[in-house]
DNA sequence: GGGAATTAGTGTAAACTATACACTAGCCAG
DNA sequence: CTGGCTAGTGTATAGTTTACACTAATTCCC
């Protein structure tokens, strides 16, 4: 055990990159920072993990005395623990991503939360410390994530349209995909159900509601299935390759 | 800094899944461990970060003590923190793995080295600490990389015939792949240098040798490309899907 | 109440990619 | 010089991805 009292001297924290959709943006949860250092800078939400409580834990505590929310998708993304990233000490901190639904955050009555603000992520920048690093390295995960499994749905409300759908994925992959190509792809999934209902109040045709089938989703995850979402090249205009690379040396 | 002090209470460490391969077979460098706790079982190379120390320069050091490697694949995998994960206290650890060539493997004169020894990845069982968690993940994200990256170099020595790359995938994969269908994806990459050579003192007709095109590997890096290799289905024998998924509603 | 505005919803053909599959080539050993 | 062994090679078919444009349903405004 002596070993060990000469390494007891790092912090460790979690930060969480808490992900919400709203207004057609991809949106991103941060803290004003009320004291030094950084002081009045946006941060990411997080706080240091307790000596009896694991990793996951601590994410969860954080975004829950954030928002109010459980149960919520989290996924740890990576580690970051350069010697000087924070300038009063050695902190390294382990940076996670949680999905939520915007619709469904209430301010809580912590006094962290009322610092807290929604900002579009294709905003944000000059975050304290290097958050913006962990950010940009959640983003990318979940871009990758989004790429592979279906996990969009835990960004919008229960029940929703295509066309929503379409433009969560949109601004998480930052591009424009095709919309009949792109029904097509969810579709052929199953694992959507058709409300038969439609919108209401809306200014042109309605259009039908989904819900995301939770049942087969969970069976999707247990074979491990995947999915791929192309880029639309409609506007880019480039002819086809028209030969094979040639295999023959 | 008072909040500092009372959170100063974790040993903060990295452990390193290194990967080889040799004989066919996907093999990874454990150490006997001479001390409680686990006396006598094997476990992963690791040890605590230097309070002046980055991680990946923590996980580098273990590394070369271990290998005398220098500039090696290496990359983060995933931190594990669970709370009684360590007899002895609280020991948060992050899990990296690297690819070195064994050919290029000797071993060294420091004590832990002398305790390492190669296993093949399929007969590893109940190591120390969760350290059998902590190689499944890495082994598990190795399996991803894989398929979309041209990773495989890394483990192989300077020269190789395609089948020995062919072998290589294949114990990575833990599957079958189909010969002609593999060198046609491989060599379509535009990674591989024909050297004009073949192999010598082998039995039977000799293979060409190839070596790897740093070049335009980090081209390809560099734009993100990536491919993907699947498995042969060739001893399922099930027929194949007649119907597409029916897209209208 | 009719037309303009706005978004929903739908199919197909062509390009591309992945798959299954079997024989000949070249070397060594006996 | 034959048998044993692994290297090396092509093609046809199934499946997937892509590009692309019009009609349908509703509200709003006049």
């Amino acid at each position: 055990m002596n070993e060990f009292n000469e390494y007891f001297k790092s912090a460790f924290t979690v930060d969480n990159v808490i992900f919400g959709f709203d207004e057609g943006d991809l949106k991103v949860l941060l803290i004003n920072r009320g004291e030094e250092p950084y002081k009045g800078k946006w941060a990411l939400p997080g706080y240091f993990v307790y000596p009896t409580e694991d990793l996951d834990a601590a994410a969860k505590r954080v975004l829950e005395e954030l928002t109010g929310l459980r149960n919520v998708y989290l996924e740890q993304v990576k580690t970051f623990g350069a010697v000087n990233r924070h300038p009063f000490g050695r902190v390294i901190t382990v940076a996670y991503f949680s999905l939520i639904k915007i619709s469904h955050y209430t301010i809580q009555p912590s006094s962290i939360a009322k610092k807290a603000k929604w900002h579009s992520i294709s905003k944000v920048e000059d975050l304290a410390f290097d958050h913006m690093e962990i950010l940009n390295a959640c983003f990318h995960r979940l871009k990758w994530l989004v790429r592979s499994r279906p996990v969009g749905f835990e960004l919008l409300p229960p029940k929703f349209t295509l066309t929503e759908l379409q433009h969560l994925y949109e601004a998480i992959l930052e591009t424009e995909l095709d919309k009949r190509n792109f029904r097509k792809k969810i579709l052929s999934m199953n694992l959507l159900i058709d409300l038969d209902e439609t919108q209401e109040g809306v200014a042109h045709r309605p259009a039908r509601l989904y819900k995301f089938d939770k049942e087969k989703y969970e069976k999707f995850l247990a074979e491990g299935f995947s999915f791929e979402l192309k880029e639309s090249k409609k506007k880019e205009k480039k002819p086809r390759k028209k030969a094979r690379a040639n295999v023959a040396s």
